[in-house]
RNA sequence: GGGAGCAUAGCUCAGCUGGUUCAGAGCACCUGCCUUACAAGCAGGGGGUCACAGGUUCGAAUCCUGUUGCUCCCA
């Protein structure tokens, strides 16, 4: 068979995949394994694969993977996320291309044309995430806005409002006058926007020429005011204290009030106070009692309680208000200012804070067990340090506004009354009139007197059910998919969502089945490109993952995305990352290439390999060893690192080379088979970061029967291991690289076979590797003694090597080196010293590290002895 | 304004409970090699006062305090 040179993982890729399928290895059922279970953060159906994705589920593949061979019942649900906002613009967008707009539209007809949407494109994103190689149980997928899945959301709805957690309230909310709706704080971009500051002087009542000035960057709201408010301290304005200005243009008196709240310093000193569209004002109004005043429509045009301009836009407001100001003396005067404006991120427009009618969660009890859990470890955060982040988010967490102006998403289940301002909640139509005639005393009443509440739930209102809710543990709360499979194990996301969503599904999780929802929540970092920028669209510096994946292969991008991410932090993404995963895949190939390519001669004796099998079996017992230390911690980076560097270093540039026949000559047996085992073993340990490339290879080191997978294997034991064996190994392996630093130092080329005699206590130690060092430092002899005339020498330890060079020597250059050798170890051996003839340091330190350093005064002692040895050898 | 975090090689980062397995990895760089698995490679090498200043300690990259600079969260 001949095996191409070149890795080429589009060969490769499609084909495992389908046969993981087809062999239904990811799908998972309830028995009497252990669960390992992980819920996908849902991706928005308008989404598409991005950097940000492809880190956080070959994330979640490794833990899956890996779970899966220990022998666990994986199961990892993926699924999407309906998101009412974004999806809801991006068809509002699509259909008024078609020429339709969503106002000529009844709520069904859009539901269908949204639906319609989210079938043709909604799916894209998983579509991808099987490139990648997730290994999610595809039969369980969900959406949010199933029927099942909406189900739920509404029961909760019913039942928080029942417990009294739900109330509907008036709130200052970030108003979206294009969108028509009421956006959460975390949809709304803060641009800095250069401004104008107008300085208004507004009369005092009862005066001709007494005046009070304000300054502003909105000029319009000066008809919303009800107070001025100034610095109780400030001795410019004592005199005004209780008195009433004049609003200009309409001669609305308001009051005149005092709060520490004002800076003075900032503009003129004095705030002017509109409750209903600024939400300081709006908290200075409750602590005051003022009145609000909403002059705004829910459109952005000023209404009839403006008294002037009623019907205009804000904006052409600002424009005409600054005219007649200035025109009728009220302008003192403008500067340039820059404030940080806010827009909507769906549809760009700038952000109106308003007052409205909107629901509520009341968060003050329900967070209780969800603080006290994250804070007792109970759910742990990877890194830890969000924890303080956690703490003072939920410490002062306000009500959740759970209302949303839109059609696409769950429909409050609250029908309010005709004729009255009552209303009830209940989880269908038949239930609300029941319980309205009950309310009513009216029995006539019939379904066409109720009015469903028009506003969806906020998305993150149906995804804090995620970890129940795909399991269908709120209509069924003792199905036995749910009291198998929560709480889940393991949850990665991004920290930025740790309070919108995260926090909420524990809370969920107790609320809702008084467990944790996961054990483990890992936090990845941001994307960003090699400037430290976030990737986006709009700057177009994230790379296509699909193009990336078929130029570097699944693999080697998954193992690029995981080479430079410790958990929490950011990853700075540069192609380059990919390139060394790609290599990577590219290095094992070639190891399969040259053990494939092996002629087996079984009646051949291969006691000669015989240490180099044995050093790499505790090679690998220790590498596996720190490997699962990493897993546990969550430390995937350096886990990737640790079998990247068995595989590559040990395996390949030592194993390998140790054992490797000369060309044209057959190999042993029992190193053959000893061989197979290690790279089947590597290929288990690789296999949950490149999955295709090790099934692949596994595949074809053996005879496999159909149906056979890598990536339902048993993953190795971790053994004990020989440390003594392992350190011998690195004298060895300190030999064969000096002896190979001298060649190339002096330009000698690897072909030139050398001489070496050593002059040492421990000769059983290199009569061990004897063979290992003959081969890899290319040695014609090995012989034990002094160091012969015309040689040159090393010192490694206490052990003094000697190689005999034909022609010049510098005996000069060498008397140099190795003078500053001793030099050194002799200010060490001096530190040493000094460390033991310290009575505190002995008293004090920790025996085995007094022992340790009595081991390295000991190790100085013998190396000074060997170079000085070496030295009067030079000088004879 | 309040809170948190970070600062280690040219770059990205490890360094878990203070002690040569403590100054490390990968990439980049330099030198020499197309050596019959791999140039997507091999062998070898250079490079850091661990931000700055104090302190605790027998001993500090590691613990404490302050300074400076950056980042994030909340307002």
């Amino acid at each position: 068979m001949s095996i191409s040179a070149k890795y080429n993982p589009a060969d490769v890729e499609d084909k495992w995949y389908a046969y993981w399928l087809k062999h239904n290895f990811f799908h998972s059922e309830p028995d009497e394994r252990e669960p390992y279970t992980i819920v996908i953060p849902p991706p928005n159906v308008t989404g598409v694969l991005h950097m940000g994705h492809m880190l956080n589920n070959t994330i979640q593949d490794v833990l899956t993977r890996k779970a899966r061979m220990e022998g666990k019942n994986a199961c990892w649900v993926p699924g999407t996320d309906h998101a009412s906002i974004a999806t809801e613009a991006r068809v509002v967008a699509m259909l008024k291309e078609k020429g339709i707009e969503k106002s000529s539209l009844s709520r069904e007809q859009f539901l269908d044309y949204a639906m319609d949407w989210k079938d043709k494109y909604g799916g894209i994103i998983l579509e991808q995430l099987k490139k990648l190689g997730a290994s999610c149980d595809w039969a369980r997928t969900r959406f949010t806005m199933e029927p099942e899945m909406s189900a739920q959301v509404i029961k909760v709805f019913v039942d928080l409002y029942q417990k009294g957690y739900i109330y509907r309230g008036i709130r200052m909310v970030n108003w979206d006058p294009q969108g028509k709706t009421a956006l959460s704080d975390d949809e709304v971009i803060y641009k800095e926007t250069p401004a104008k500051l107008y300085h208004i002087r507004y009369q005092i009542e009862g005066t001709t020429d007494e005046w009070i000035t304000i300054a502003t960057v909105r000029p319009e709201t000066i008809l919303g005011d009800t107070a001025i408010c100034v610095h109780p301290d400030d001795a410019r304005y004592q005199h005004l204290h209780g008195r009433r200005a004049l609003i200009p243009l309409i001669n609305r008196p308001i009051p005149i009030i005092t709060d520490g709240y004002v800076e003075r310093e900032f503009g003129t000193g004095a705030l002017k106070v509109t409750p209903a569209h600024d939400p300081n004002d709006y908290e200075l109004g409750l602590k005051h009692n003022l009145e609000v005043l909403d002059i705004l429509n829910d459109d952005g045009t000023l209404n009839e309680k403006a008294e002037i301009y009623v019907g205009q836009d804000r904006f052409v407001v600002r424009k005409k208000i600054a005219k007649e100001l200035e025109e009728k003396e009220y302008l003192v005067k403008t500067e340039d200012y820059k404030s940080n404006v806010g827009h909507s991120e769906r549809t760009n427009a700038v952000i109106e804070p308003k007052i409205s009618l909107q629901w509520f969660l009341k968060m003050d009890t329900v967070t209780i067990p969800a603080l006290e859990n994250v804070l007792n470890d109970t759910v742990q955060l990877h890194p830890p340090k969000f924890k303080n982040m956690y703490r003072s988010w939920m410490e002062n967490v306000r009500d959740w506004c759970i209302s949303r102006q839109l059609w696409w998403g769950q429909q409050i289940p609250a029908y309010y009354i005709s004729g009255s301002r009552e209303f009830v909640v209940a989880e269908t139509a038949e239930e609300a009139l029941q319980l309205a005639r009950q309310k009513t005393g009216n029995n006539q009443l019939q379904l066409a007197d109720l009015q469903q509440d028009p506003d969806v739930l906020d998305t993150w209102f149906s995804s804090w059910l995620w970890p129940i809710s795909v399991f269908n543990g709120i209509l069924e709360p003792d199905n036995k998919d749910v009291n198998y499979y929560y709480p889940t194990n393991d949850l990665v996301t991004a920290p930025e969502i740790l309070f919108f969503w995260v926090a909420r599904m524990i809370i969920a999780g107790y609320e809702y089945r008084g467990e944790r929802p996961f054990k483990n929540v890992y936090l990845t970092g941001i994307v960003r490109d090699k400037q430290g920028r976030k990737m986006s669209k709009s700057l177009g510096n994230s790379p296509d993952p699909l193009e990336l994946m078929v130029k570097y292969g699944a693999d080697g991008v998954r193992t690029g995305m995981l080479f430079s991410s410790p958990a929490g932090n950011d990853l700075l993404y540069d192609e380059k990352l990919s390139e060394q995963g790609r290599n990577f895949n590219n290095k094992i190939w070639n190891a399969f290439r040259l053990i494939k390519g092996w002629e087996v001669d079984s009646s051949k004796r291969g006691e000669a390999n015989a240490v180099a099998i044995a050093w790499f079996r505790n090679r690998f017992a220790q590498a596996l060893q720190e490997l699962e230390e990493n897993f546990a911690g969550f430390r995937i980076s350096d886990a990737l690192q640790t079998v990247y560097k068995l595989a590559w270093d040990d395996f390949c540039s030592w194993y390998l080379e140790m054992i490797k026949p000369p060309f044209g000559e057959a190999i042993d047996g029992a190193t053959y088979e000893a061989t197979l085992g290690f790279m089947e073993d590597l290929m288990k340990v690789l296999h949950p970061f490149m999955p295709f490339i090790t099934e692949e290879i596994w595949q074809n080191l053996k005879e496999r029967q159909e149906g056979e997978s890598l990536c339902v294997s048993a993953w190795p034991k971790a053994d004990q291991f020989n440390a003594g064996l392992l350190t011998d190994a690195t004298v060895a392996f300190e030999v064969v690289q000096n002896v190979r630093n001298l060649r190339n130092s002096r330009g000698m080329s690897p072909k030139d076979a050398l001489q070496l005699i050593i002059r040492t206590e421990r000769p059983q130690l290199y009569r061990d590797w004897d063979g290992v060092v003959r081969k890899l430092a290319n040695l014609s002899d090995l012989q034990f003694g002094d160091k012969p005339e015309g040689a040159i020498s090393m010192v490694i330890g206490p052990d003094e090597l000697s190689i005999p060079l034909a022609g010049s020597i510098d005996a000069a250059a060498e008397k140099e080196s190795l003078l500053k050798e001793l030099e050194y170890t002799r200010g060490f051996l001096d530190s040493v010293e000094k460390k033991l003839g310290n009575e505190r340091f002995v008293n004090n330190a920790k025996p085995e590290v007094v022992e340790a350093e009595r081991k390295k005064k000991a190790d100085a002692e013998a190396r000074i002895k060997a170079l000085e040895e070496s030295l009067s050898a030079l000088s004879a």
